[in-house]
DNA sequence: TTGTAAGCGTTATCAA
DNA sequence: TTGATAACGCTTACAA
């Protein structure tokens, strides 16, 4: 690793004071006009480039946002991160990405990482197993050592921040609406177990929107699925083992998994039962047949969440606002899956 | 932005000097049982952090490795992701995720960034549109700011630095070779422009299989993708237009949009046609019908990459070895599109 | 117009 | 056993 050049060592070659150099590559007036070109000159030979650990240091910011998501083979977390990416560089702020692999251990060293000098903020996604341990004590240790933190698609209720979420429960109501719309009665739900928020809040969600047409819900139509990796056996018997007519997957994951059940079973979708997924990825339009989604508008939320950043950021010290809870909402985009 | 607990601060508090806190927090034996107890209980009670910004300066090394991608929303990219950290991790590494959303500017940017200081090194897969312009210039000025760069994937050859790529040509020879295997005689491929490296490799497997079977090139079998949002009716338009018996795609874009449009035209895979997709997605095993597969190994080549990159930074100033560039076998998957 | 010095948070060296 | 000081690279008040 060769030493990179400093404003020293520009000084000491050209003669001249550390203050010199550096005032003139700021182009200060006070600096005379030739040495000025001088020295821009030499920098730019040599291809001079400040510093930037020296700048955080001595700015006590380092104008980067971390972003701490648990996957990186999103589409969805992929849209959020280029709407933050959006703001963030029309503010002049940088952006790095770390990922915990939902892995809660990861999640603390990243964060341990990030919050040790790298970023001047956070946004986050916590990570499955965090949810699932329940152990938010990292979370909330940064944020008390007064690193703005903006919290999204997966929240946790009890840490104190800015939050950003789907309207998941609301989403979940507009697909099943759909599907009884489109005349499905048995209508079953392919979702998480319950410590996941987003999978609890779409199970709300397909109970509200039944419940709301006088339809009971059936707790056999309700399958969980604990273990991802067995996802496909799951479903597979669910399917074989109910009679549905219309299924709601609360991601593209399971959705694509029950059709492929389906084709498998000789059932055909949608002429014999109807598939609405909540989306976050790309598969969905590319899919045989097309899938019928709840579409998220990943970069608006990123949008939002670095927006609630930035101004914490830029907040003077003293006229901080509460915190606040936004809401994104979500579209039903029609394809063939429930035709 | 609150301010954060220094040493200073601790040490004024517990009346103390500077040193001697940062010596007891470091467990160095010169400092009283005493003293280092009171200081670490209350450096505890806190929640003291080091800042790593003020560490890196003083070291001159962050200990973070700097990704730059084009894209987040690529299994393949995420897998070496996966493998980057991994050895990373091990030694000791952190890492950081920048995107260049395959634009120019923003991977000049982040370039800027990232050699600011943020990170000791670079692995780097170039944008499409850096690729296109064939403007290498802010890896090259990085690289002679002497931070060390490997390159992966989406190599540049003139850049001088190590490398690690998929044997693409390979790979795509065993693909239409799988379909020769299975009777297939002509065999067409979707690829993309020559400018983009691995489309180019591949398709010169394509024709480098079907030499050596002695079948000559149709040129009218290669279809180029320009245009990635037309990609789908060029697509179409090519299957209605062309009689074939086998088709490899060089990315699952490509091989799902033609099965879709075979799918339209009443053309059964793989009973009419065969498919084979080189692969960086998750899409493959899910898709009806699952498709065959060359498959890339990006944890494979993550590994190599942090390897090669981490043996620069912890080489000896003077004995650095020549540039290197590490090939990677791709193996076939086979599924039921080639069936 | 240029230079000196202090400071950002840390650690290493040397002195007390 | 503890503390003062210098240094990492940079900016900025202030002095010359």
């Amino acid at each position: 690793m060769k030493p990179k050049l400093t404003l020293k060592q520009i000084a000491r070659e050209l003669d001249v004071s550390v203050s010199t150099v550096s005032k003139a590559l700021r182009d200060k007036t006070e600096i005379s006009e030739d040495t000025r070109q001088k020295i821009k000159a030499f920098a730019k030979l040599y291809n001079y480039r400040p510093n930037n650990i020296a700048l955080s240091l001595k700015n006590r910011k380092t104008r980067t946002i971390g972003i701490l998501i648990p996957e990186i083979v999103h589409h969805f977390y992929a849209t959020v991160i280029a709407g933050i990416e959006k703001v963030a560089h029309e503010q002049g702020y940088n952006v790095i990405i770390c990922v915990s692999n939902n892995s809660f251990d990861h999640e603390v060293m990243n964060l341990e990482m990030l919050a040790g000098g790298s970023t001047d903020g956070f946004i986050v996604a916590v990570a499955k197993e965090t949810q699932q341990r329940g152990d938010y004590h990292h979370l909330k240790e940064v944020i008390h050592q007064g690193m703005p933190m903006v919290l999204f698609d997966r929240i946790v209720e009890e840490v104190e921040c800015d939050k950003v979420i789907i309207d998941d429960e609301e989403g979940a109501c507009m697909a099943v609406k759909h599907l009884l719309e489109r005349g499905c009665r048995r209508i079953g739900i392919i979702t998480t177990v319950d410590y996941v928020s987003v999978g609890k809040l779409r199970t709300q969600g397909y109970r509200k929107a039944l419940e709301s047409c006088g339809i009971p819900v059936d707790e056999q139509l309700v399958l969980k699925i604990e273990d991802m990796d067995r996802s496909e056996e799951q479903i597979a018997q669910f399917l074989r083992e109910q009679k549905m007519d219309g299924i709601f997957g609360v991601n593209e994951e399971f959705s694509t998994s029950a059709i492929r059940a389906l084709h498998k079973m000789g059932v055909k979708v949608p002429d014999q039962v109807r598939v609405v997924s909540f989306s976050d990825g790309s598969l969905s339009a590319r899919f045989i047949p097309s899938l019928t989604t709840i579409n998220q508008h990943g970069a608006e939320m990123g949008e939002k969440a670095a927006n609630l950043l930035i101004n914490r950021l830029e907040a003077d010290p003293g006229e901080e606002e509460p915190y606040k809870t936004q809401m994104i909402h979500t579209s039903l985009v029609e394809r063939e899956s429930s035709l």
